[in-house]
DNA sequence: GATGAATGAGATTTCATTCAT
DNA sequence: AATGAATGAAATCTCATTCAT
């Protein structure tokens, strides 16, 4: 049932999704979700948000515990990481979906009860995620910032390459990013080895390109 | 009459605006409004988002333009357009938050002409941000990724952070991130610069905190 | 529209009746009864309460003034105003109902803001007769009981008569109550001058008759 | 069963009592109701109206009876009946709440096989009441009017007095109507002895009162 | 051009009743 | 006999859109 609604309002939006063609698709009666989910349309909303927060907790805590007892590097943690986040969210389309349409708009909705829950949970992989680069940065391997603010930044980026991975202008066989491992060594490439080569070089304007 | 609709979009949501009080706030009559808008509620938003994207569009031009007859450094150049983005967004709440919550929704959409729109007025920026990102790489200024791969990942990086300073998590008190000043320096900083000062120190696991 | 509402109401009963079939009875949409009736089915009840109960309380002041100018006793004001109450809910039949199954049903729900709200108009004829009631023992024309308990009990004889004379028991033709005119009298007979002839006759039970 | 079914319509009403609530109440499957009342819902009703006429019924005939033995008169025999009247309403609360509230409301609603079912079953202690009068007056002691209205009458003076001991208005500690003896004297005298005092004085309105 | 009363499709939600266990 | 999960008809209410004024 749960799943059902996950791949509708992963389709339609919340707002579009009927709560009749949920029931259908579950090869349930419209009243029956009612008996399994009281608050309605909504609970069935943060039933799924839950499930997706807590799945990618747990990945990052499983992830980086294996990283850490296969003894990789830092480095290589992070990177393996954001390979994980990126394979898991591919394969989980329906729940990447909803977390950038309906997280996202309910996290920048107006104060309420509804939005404080759904805050709670998006905390809880950011949390984790945070410990582990403590951790580095406790080592010494990472440069001393707010742990919380990277995690955000590295979860940020792994969801930027997403979406652009899911644009209509993403041809995935020309690209560095083709691949789940080929994004994951980009983007471990930005964030750890940063962009520059010769910072110095001035700037100077593109030729203007002749608008069609 | 925009503007009226951009408030209360961005406060309640697309979906939960009603054309009633978007027409009260404007000081117009509802029906009015379809003379002015003929495709009703939706025209609404793309008008919204034509505005949002192509001020995103002119400032990056305006920004970059300027930074090369200053002379800056390209990383001094790109520092100064994430920090003049952010301020953009911050001082234009409203369409901001319209961008992240309804451009994001509708972006990931199932296809459809709507969607194709919203592609096209997206792209614009992108588009500028990569004609500046080609030039610094043909420069040899920058590492040789696509552009506009890396246009992406710089807009994303200043989303996310305008997102995480929209949350409550968000202290700016005691954060790098206090200043919008600071919070440029600090993506500039990541992107440019990279995170690991010693790549090869082993991961280890944060010690168990006992949660409460 | 009120008369739709009230017509339909008082038919198959507030719960019954169906928004849309007061709409059609109306010939309005099911929208329009919205602009009128913000507070939907319940506002459009209270807005028939509310005509009902002032109707009544105009009539009791409009009787009982011209009682008094033209002169009548005691006996035959009360007699009259009995007789018009009568002819009031005979006529408006339907109102007569909607009191009589609604307002009684509301006045003794659990309280709430809505019960409230009906008993302060309920008390309005009741405050306009027992005004009168005062006036006629103030002159010593009636025994000096409280004047809005003897109001209720005469309303309350009126009503259960018309209640009476709703139920299918009721044959007019060989009634003493067979016209208002004649049940007015009926009840003024017994409120005014006593049931009894010989009240000290001992009570012996009915020959046991045999049950069919 | 019945017991739970009772209070619970006796407090929210027929149309809004859940059938699950009862169950519950009655620690009852949903199920095992239907069981015990093939006709649902509206049986549960009935069978509640069945046992509540009856009762009355039975109060009156046993009442009668006593009145007789004793050697009562004719006039203190009703009066004590409208005494134990008062007295059986008010112990069994819900049972009067329900009988004026839904056998009101059924009793007047449009024509049916259950409106003739209720009817018949409320005509069980008039018909009780009807013969105890007709007695007396077939022993001179009452003036000669049809029995069934008289009967009605008194039974509507018992209601309409319980009615009034429901409402805000009604403050016991000040009133004639302070317990349900005094109560019954009260009505007795009314029904028996009349209201007026000098029927010829001639009726004047009440001084104007300034509205607050 | 400006208006807002009218509309009715469509949304969520409730709950009496059924029936397999 | 007892159950309660499943059902889906039906209810209220919302609101984008139309169109006569």
């Amino acid at each position: 049932m749960l799943s059902a609604a996950r791949s509708l309002f992963a389709e339609k939006g919340y707002e579009q999704a009927r709560l009749e063609e949920i029931a259908e698709r579950a090869e349930f009666g419209k009243g029956t979700l009612y008996n399994y989910f009281e608050g309605g349309k909504q609970e069935l909303l943060f039933a799924i948000f839950e499930d997706a927060f807590e799945g990618v907790r747990r990945l990052v805590e499983t992830c980086m515990a294996e990283e850490a007892s296969a003894g990789h590097t830092v480095r290589t943690a992070f990177r393996n990481l954001v390979a994980r986040l990126i394979a898991h969210f591919s394969e989980e389309r329906a729940t990447f979906l909803i977390l950038m349409k309906e997280a996202q708009r309910m996290g920048l909705a107006a104060d309420s009860e509804a939005v404080q829950r759904l805050i709670a949970l998006r905390e809880r992989p950011i949390e984790a995620l945070a410990g582990a680069i403590q951790a580095a940065m406790d080592a010494g391997a990472l440069r001393p910032f707010e742990p919380h603010v990277v995690a955000h930044m590295i979860m940020g980026n792994v969801h930027g390459y997403l979406m652009y991975a899911c644009s209509p202008a993403f041809s995935p066989e020309q690209s560095i990013m083709a691949t789940p491992e080929r994004a994951a060594d980009f983007i471990a490439s930005i964030l750890f080895d940063g962009l520059v080569t010769a910072p110095e070089t001035p700037f100077v304007l593109p030729a203007p390109e002749t608008r069609s």
